[in-house]
DNA sequence: ATGAATTAGTTTCATATGTAACTATTATGC
DNA sequence: GCATAATAGTTACATATGAAACTAATTCAT
């Protein structure tokens, strides 16, 4: 007889599970500090990584977080519109331009960091301290092996 | 003197990590199932809340899953024109449709689930099997933690 | 040196999603 | 009983996202 099909338990099936609990993250974020400063996620994104590794190339930006060409081109055109960051084109290599926070984008900046590790240290108050150096770890290992399974 | 900023390390950030590891994963599934079946996420969502718990109506699934009600109507005006869930209006309340797998959703459900678990195993040998349990228990923390913190 | 292939980045189009307004039906207050 | 509120579900609009086509600049092969 053929064997029976096993149950599917969404609530039990790890991509989803991940993708809730990602989702309502990113909810609390959004309401947090991507909406009162008018931003994206990826917008902001965007200005944290030119936060820490000023300056980048959009290309360099896409490496650095995981992002896109085409989303960096947008969050930048709508960073640039704002004023928030600053473009110069590479002389050497003029298909190539280099990003910063102005100094607008530097202020506001320096105002959401704050706020983001505040969430982020309520959050992971549902980690014991010692949980919380394993789970990070879990996840990253989750992350390599994901990307190891694709397209196999 | 001013306390310095504190660094913001997107790369380690949790609810930056959530997201690209859910990203990645949903982008597994996308290719392997849903996408060669021709459904959304969200449509193979209902799908398989449907598969174990029909019939149901809409907002009943809206429940058991993570999903607001415009997104299961879509989902499911969708799975109706490819006649692979059936609707019966409740004639006691008629605002009311209870919702089921047609013959032909059964079949396609049964092809898919193999495939979801197969995946789902596949990506927890990232994990030894004593550190799935621990895993489990601390996203399901983490996700009730951040349900309490919205809104404040 | 010059045509082909690469690379950086943008634009376009089709689709997905969230919010709010809307229809239809049922429940509630008086 | 009848007006009002609440509920189930859909539609409309505005915005977000992904894939592919496109422009411009540079590199490579010969």
């Amino acid at each position: 007889m053929p064997a029976p099909t096993q149950a599917l338990e969404l609530e039990n099936f790890l991509p989803y599970r991940l993708s809730i609990l990602a989702q309502i993250v990113s909810e609390a974020l959004h309401d947090r500090y991507v909406e009162p400063f008018g931003l994206s996620v990826t917008q902001w994104r965007v200005m944290a990584a030119l936060g820490r590794f000023a300056p980048l190339t959009a290309s360099d930006i896409g490496q650095r977080i995981v992002m896109d060409k085409v989303a960096v081109s947008r969050a930048v055109a709508g960073l640039m519109k704002r004023r928030l960051i600053e473009r110069a084109t590479d002389q050497a290599d003029r298909r190539r331009a280099e990003l910063r926070l102005s100094a607008r984008g530097r202020a506001m900046h320096a105002r959401i960091v704050p706020i983001a590790l505040a969430y982020e240290k309520r959050l992971y108050e549902a980690l014991r301290p010692e949980e919380r150096r394993s789970f990070d770890e879990q996840t990253e290992r989750l992350f390599a092996h994901a990307r190891s399974l694709r397209g196999d």
